[in-house]
DNA sequence: GCCAACGTTGGC
DNA sequence: GCCAACGTTGGC
């Protein structure tokens, strides 16, 4: 089976690369739109590549690469009552939110800027990212997105 | 099913 | 902290 790739957000005041690097395999919880759910649902199969990309930070851009370590399976933050997450109109029977588990595998040597992809459109071809209004926080990238944006590393 | 109001995302 | 863009909600 073919491997897909991915770009993750996390702000890292919330989550970083580095907090990834140090528990090694994170639930991915907190997704709370249907278009970032489907792909983790429907798109990601286990293996597929991970694009990490700090958002809502000085300096937003890839900064890692991780991998998909689950399947999609419910979101346990959607149902405490406790939780930033939580959706009182989920019931458990019926789970309206998922998440997969993604597991680090390196931290690039440097960050690959927002600023620099945008600069480089042309090349990058058709790439949700940088959609004008873009706030997708899961999207697909492709081969050729994936193996072009690491060779800027 | 329309659409105004509202909430969130995320770059700047 | 501002605000453009966009998704969701809910009255009608």
């Amino acid at each position: 089976m073919t491997k897909r790739y991915w770009l993750m957000k996390s702000e890292p005041e919330e989550f970083s690369i580095d907090a990834l690097a140090k528990v090694k395999v994170e639930p991915w919880s907190g997704v709370r739109n249907y278009q970032a759910r489907n792909y983790m649902r429907d798109g990601m199969r286990v293996g597929d590549g991970i694009l990490f990309y700090h958002s809502n930070c000085p300096e937003p851009g890839v900064v890692g690469l991780a991998e998909v370590a689950s399947l999609a399976h419910p979101d346990p933050t959607q149902f405490d009552p406790r939780s930033d997450y939580h959706d009182p109109a989920s019931r458990p029977e019926e789970p309206r939110w998922l998440l997969v588990d993604v597991r680090f595998k390196r931290k690039l040597a440097r960050t690959i800027t927002l600023d620099e992809l945008k600069a480089q459109a042309d090349e990058l071809g058709d790439f949700a990212l940088i959609r004008r209004g873009n706030r997708l926080s899961v999207l697909p990238v492709t081969r050729a997105q994936w193996d072009f944006i690491l060779a800027l590393e």
